[in-house]
DNA sequence: CAGAATCCATTCGGATACTG
DNA sequence: CAGTATCCGAATGGATTCTG
């Protein structure tokens, strides 16, 4: 336990820096830590809306049930949206919600640069 | 919105656009998507050259050994930097590399419209 | 086509205890 | 102080199979 002396209630100034609230933040980073699923926020965003087999085909390699839980998940946050058309054959399209885009917009720098990093071209 | 591309070829025919470069990411992504290994980068930037302890205390409810492993990977990948002092006390310093700097640059943005989402306060 | 459901190997991360 | 070493339960992600 964190020895916590409860004559400072707040933060122990951790040098005066600007860090204000670098708290749990639990709800969104737990899920972008999740495996693909920023880049699949990227490629939703950048594609537009996205069938299940063009974000398959984007990554190639990822299993369906993995990626398939990821689109659960960013759905459930809120981040993508889900239409399903039912038509045959089935037509499904993810789409970046609003609050996906505003994620998406701060993701793509990051994602652009790791690539640039890990050698890519 | 980003780029103006005044050569730009056409429309983005996102099917062979230049996201075809959505690639594995294995190396830096994949570290990003260990547990608290943005969040750290982002504190060491905040605070300059960070000692453990400091560190430990912003996260407060991390594991010495999670937390530890988090930092030998983050100066495994070049992104900080580990000064160690034999003095006594120990003395041990982290710090943002360049690489570690350019990374937190677009890191930021991210963790801080993460914490307006989970409603830190 | 777009998944849902299962099963399972691997990994991860937390707790604990112990050093230089 | 700043970790390392170890153990172990929990969670994750992959392969496979099946379905509307």
């Amino acid at each position: 336990m964190a020895e916590t002396p409860d004559t400072s209630p707040d933060a122990p100034d951790v040098q005066n820096a600007e860090i204000d609230c670098y708290c749990p933040l639990g709800g969104v980073m737990d899920l972008l830590s999740r495996q693909y699923a920023m880049q699949v926020t990227c490629v939703v965003g950048a594609i537009g809306p996205a069938r299940y087999g063009e974000i398959e085909e984007t990554f190639g390699e990822v299993s369906s049930s993995t990626l398939s839980t990821r689109l659960d998940n960013l759905v459930e946050a809120g981040l993508l949206s889900r239409e399903q058309y039912n038509e045959i054959p089935p037509r499904v399209e993810y789409e970046l919600t609003e609050t996906g885009e505003e994620l998406r917009e701060r993701l793509d720098p990051l994602l652009e640069w790791a690539e640039e990093q890990d050698d890519c071209d």
